[in-house]
DNA sequence: CGCCATCTATACCAATCGGTACAGAAAGGC
DNA sequence: GCCTTTCTGTACCGATTGGTATAGATGGCG
């Protein structure tokens, strides 16, 4: 039950966090006999699929999933399709792969704004995280989750259904976080906790959506404090 | 200057409202003198281009501009290829007339929202329209502006940008309308008008997410709700 | 060394994309 | 009746899409 974590081809580009099997093989072979002394047969990949993968993000992200075609994401990644075929499985696989590390990277500041110690910094944590996610300058403008349940198109419906299905059970998170709140006191009884979170995160969807529009940094956050200063407090 | 409306060819599909020339041709040809008897030479066309321009804004609206394809676009207008770029120009110029015809028809809520009494109202109405509008089980979901904001590549960067300046002369109304409601003492003087008008179409695009991503209508309520009711009163 | 497993790269595949050439059909004007 | 003009339908275009067959390269292992 250990062995999933056995470093097995101990290729060069360093210690992997947390996903060392983008592709499968990693794992212990057929039998337990050779769990962990299993080396890599055959000729070494020549990249990095953790890197890889993170530049593929990165034009899933820009350019949505049937925005981005093979050839810019195999000139980003850096690889050839052949290879991107051999350790991904195929576009969809990898977006899903792409769309595991955009929520573990990318999305933290979610979980972690809930243990904010009121409704109303969970609120605020929850925005300012949004603000800097997809709002900033680094990295491409918008959420990846609200493109892809936008510009997905009935072929790649499985995508938005797993979308759907995150952002449904991150929001069900806020609710509970937001019904504590009111039962502690810390939302005035006259509130729906179920509504005020759902308010929340169509605030954030929305700024996701300005993003993309173009808005600037300014107005994202003048939209943020406008928002926070509604907040019910009496 | 009267020109305009000059029903030239007399065609079977009843009074042409407001949008008379999809393509070209309706207008004085050459010279002024056979301005209102000129009749419609060679054969006539056998669909109703208003019709055609109606169900390719449905399939549009379904898929976004680039999820549309021409075979789609074609079966569901009822016509030809050729006939289509015939009477429309190309794939882009038809998206943008049924884009027109979007904002004229389905938009309109926007613009006859800013005349409510106060600027509570005005939102209730924006907001409202928006559920009615984009959330409604009569059209496809979501907003054609959101849609076509977020989802369009590089590919079609003028339809993005029309659709940004549309949001933005609107949402410009929208400051407007609130500047007056607070020099009317409609609004609490510490509320910036501009993050407030920002903050109300931030909601409105994040019900167009959400509504893509097939939240209940009730949930959309709620959330409007929720919203209004942290409307700045005090 | 040779064997074998795996990766890389070129070159290719069928399907689809937006867009069009061309021939026939249907009207008005003469 | 013909001619011109415009529309319709078929059949096609080059380009691009996601995906692969195949051959050569490169390593570990015996």
């Amino acid at each position: 039950m250990a062995a999933q974590s056995a470093v097995v081809g101990l290729r060069r580009w360093g210690p992997s966090a947390l996903l060392d099997s983008v592709d499968g093989r990693p794992y212990v072979p057929t039998g337990m006999e050779s769990a962990l002394n299993t080396k890599a047969r055959g000729r070494p990949r020549e990249f990095c699929p953790e890197k890889a993968l993170a530049a593929a993000l990165r034009v899933f992200w820009k350019n949505g999933y049937e925005g981005a075609s093979l050839v810019e994401l195999t000139e980003a990644m850096g690889i050839t399709k052949p290879s991107l075929y051999a350790c991904f499985g195929n576009k969809e696989a990898l977006f899903r792969k792409a769309l595991d590390l955009y929520e573990r990277d990318k999305l933290a500041y979610v979980s972690s704004a809930l243990e904010a110690p009121s409704a109303r910094e969970v609120a605020e944590r929850l925005l300012h995280g949004a603000l800097r996610t997809h709002c900033g300058e680094s990295d491409p403008q918008g959420c990846l989750g609200v493109i892809s349940m936008v510009a997905c198109t009935t072929e790649a419906e499985s995508i938005r259904e797993h979308v759907i299905a995150r952002r449904a059970s991150s929001e069900a998170a806020m609710v509970a976080r937001f019904e504590r709140a009111r039962a502690e006191g810390d939302l005035p009884p006259h509130v729906d906790p179920k509504a005020l979170a759902q308010c929340v995160t169509t605030v954030m969807q929305g700024l996701s959506v300005r993003a993309q529009g173009g808005a600037s940094q300014a107005d994202q956050k003048a939209v943020v404090d406008a928002f926070l200063a509604m907040w019910p407090s009496g």
